[in-house]
DNA sequence: AGCCAGGCACCGC
DNA sequence: GCGGTGCATGGC
């Protein structure tokens, strides 16, 4: 099926470092990965066409992993207004929407994403799907909970995760609900999440923008970091907290909108690298 | 060869 | 509460 799409692109949307899951087939051509499904996408100007794919199956899965509902010119239209600076990262990639991923996933993806480089972050996911996920049709999915109970700091090792290996299993042996913890208030959630060893204020912040729906989030990383020193402090060295608390105070419930606009336009242009 | 990566725990102060 | 250091692994 095909539909039509405004304010997305599907290239922007997968590569801006929200997800891992996805392999590129040719220009604006992807094979995706997500809630146990594999789906080849691909983008032609406003025509967004999903290979083998039924309406049904559109609408439980894949409009609201894109976001699609919801109405990204009033977000870049607010956040515009704010200064010139994000005006400038809008229009540099003003296609970008924020996936709403499965919370578990998103957990120990961004565990593995700690220290580590997105490339190597892909393949770590891949080696742990493969070899504790259920197979789909050429493709494995993320493994369930469950699934990774199985798992030991051993076996882990050898899908690559290096020193992680020991936060993925407190992660999964903590027996999180996730659809219970999704309605903690932001500042509640993060700091539970905190308590998962190997999750700090990045982390946790990741899986609540991109699996929790929690949009008053500021992740910073170093890039982040490097785009915002650069930008409003006068490129001086300025710690996270002053970061993050700037954010909220400027950019507030869509602080987390604002943090992938400038997020990508920053890893594009490598500001401050 | 050595440095560093979508950070964090752990240590000193 | 702050700042410094080690960490598995692989690419450059």
């Amino acid at each position: 099926m095909q539909i039509e799409v405004k304010d997305f692109d599907i290239e922007e949307t997968l590569e801006c470092g929200q997800c891992f899951r996805f392999e590129k087939i040719s220009n604006k051509k992807y094979l995706v990965i997500a809630h146990k499904k594999e789906l080849i996408v691909e983008q032609n100007e406003k025509k967004l066409i999903f290979h083998d794919l039924d309406e049904a199956e559109y609408f439980r899965i894949w409009e609201n992993y894109f976001d699609l509902k919801r109405d990204y010119g009033e977000i870049k239209k607010i956040l515009g207004k704010k200064d010139k600076i994000l005006k400038e990262a809008i229009e540099f990639a003003g296609g970008i929407r924020l996936i709403s991923q499965d919370p578990f996933e998103t957990l120990i993806s961004f565990i593995i994403s700690q220290n580590n480089r997105i490339p190597m972050i892909k393949k770590v996911i891949r080696n742990i799907s493969e070899k504790y996920g259920d197979k789909i049709e050429n493709e494995y999915a993320f493994p369930s909970v469950a699934q990774l109970k199985k798992a030991d700091v051993e076996s882990l090792m050898e899908c690559k995760t290096g020193f992680r290996a020991k936060y993925i299993l407190d992660a999964v042996n903590r027996d999180i609900d996730f659809a219970d913890i999704k309605n903690l208030p932001t500042a509640e959630l993060r700091k539970y999440l905190m308590e998962i060893n190997g999750v700090g204020p990045k982390v946790s912040d990741c899986v609540m923008l991109f699996s929790f729906n929690k949009y008053d989030v500021f992740p910073v990383d170093v890039w982040v970091k490097r785009v915002m020193q650069y930008f409003y402090f006068e490129n001086k060295e300025t710690s996270i907290k002053n970061i993050e608390e700037f954010a909220y105070e400027k950019f507030g419930d869509l602080a987390g909108f604002a943090q992938q606009y400038l997020f990508h336009m920053a890893r594009i242009k490598k500001i401050g690298a």
